[in-house]
DNA sequence: TCATTTTGTTATCTTTTGTTAACGAGTTCC
DNA sequence: GGAACTCGTTAACAAAAGATAACAAAATGA
């Protein structure tokens, strides 16, 4: 059974893509189921794959010299899983990216998909909305961390991404904030006394 | 006089852009130069020019509802001036950009540097190439506010932009961390008696 | 040169955060 | 069903940060 809703999600995640140039994509894309906990990508990993997510959500974390998983990002369904280690260094892979849920994805090697990209015109100018999106992405990050308090920056990331928060425990959301838990637990009584 | 050595900067900006390729974008591209506290880009602004720093540093600051400039991010030579307001979200620009130190500039409309780029394929690939390097400049700065504290923030940026930190006063830099300046002089303070 | 402004530091006080530990409520797993 | 683990909250204390003001040194500008 097809699901249009999703095939639209998928179709809008690119630029002008029609139905026939996301067919290349997907023949040359594979299929990937993943259980809750299993990994995507792997610290200390040079293979380079790019997932796109269908369904589930993905945890991104790094673990300090204390041995602390510190969540970097999280990251649901329509979104891409990167290992940007890899594609912007050519290092190894800092991070491991997670299954928290049950995850499918459609995946492909990085560089097979330059590869493709390189030789449709359309897919060149999908490959800029595609970094603009990722760009945006992490310039409201920046500017959250810049311009916001703790406080306002978690009001900030429930407004923008209130598909996750009731998905993952707190404590990955206030990493992801760059506070501890015990803070966001004080921050959310804080905000609960204000109203 | 040719600046052979300013020519080899601008050159490696890019990548593998021959000097016949430069030679196009230049006779599209204006000279500028800016007196010391000129404005580059204004608050509110939809114009879309974007500039590369040949000489001269260039702050990017905010102003907040009290009326406070919080300085957003330092550009030094051969770095990019861009509008990122209206290239990423087709918005007025939030910010000012402006020149710190007298300026030398080359600038040109973006709409303009798109059709220029979409002409040649060397171009293109070079677009990718400055993409990559601004997420570059944009996942570690994201990663020193998730991953370190204030001070290692500080030891980070002193590293990474030595040629910025004794031509600008220390409260740009404290913003630019997230941090008050009175806090930066603490941490400053707090380094010292380390050693 | 001299007055003005800017900048960095310091002090004080308040607020927030980090750290650690404890507790109870869920959840998971034998 | 019961032991073990996870998670959010809270408490207590220490450390750090924000806000504000005061002050001196440095830079700026007429």
């Amino acid at each position: 059974m097809i699901d249009f809703e999703q095939l639209r999600k998928i179709y809008l995640f690119g630029n002008d893509l029609s139905f026939k140039d996301l067919q290349i994509l997907f023949s040359a894309a594979k299929s990937q189921s993943f259980k809750k906990k299993e990994i995507l990508i792997h610290e200390g990993t040079q293979k380079n794959e790019v997932f796109y997510i269908r369904k589930g959500l993905v945890r991104c974390y790094y673990v300090n010299d204390k041995g602390d998983e510190i969540t970097f990002r999280l990251l649901p369904e329509h979104h891409l899983v990167i290992n940007s280690d890899m594609t912007l260094y050519n290092q190894p892979s800092k991070f491991y990216y997670q299954a928290f849920e049950a995850t499918k994805t459609y995946s492909i090697d990085y560089d097979m998909l330059q590869s493709i990209v390189a030789d449709n015109e359309k897919y060149v100018s999908n490959r800029k909305f595609v970094f603009q999106k990722i760009l945006r992405q992490a310039q409201q990050r920046i500017e959250s961390f810049v311009l916001h308090t703790p406080e306002e920056r978690y009001l900030l990331y429930l407004k923008e991404f209130p598909n996750i928060i009731n998905r993952v425990p707190d404590k990955y959301i206030a990493h992801v904030l760059g506070i501890t838990p015990v803070s966001l637990s004080r921050i959310r009584k804080r905000i609960a006394s204000k109203k």
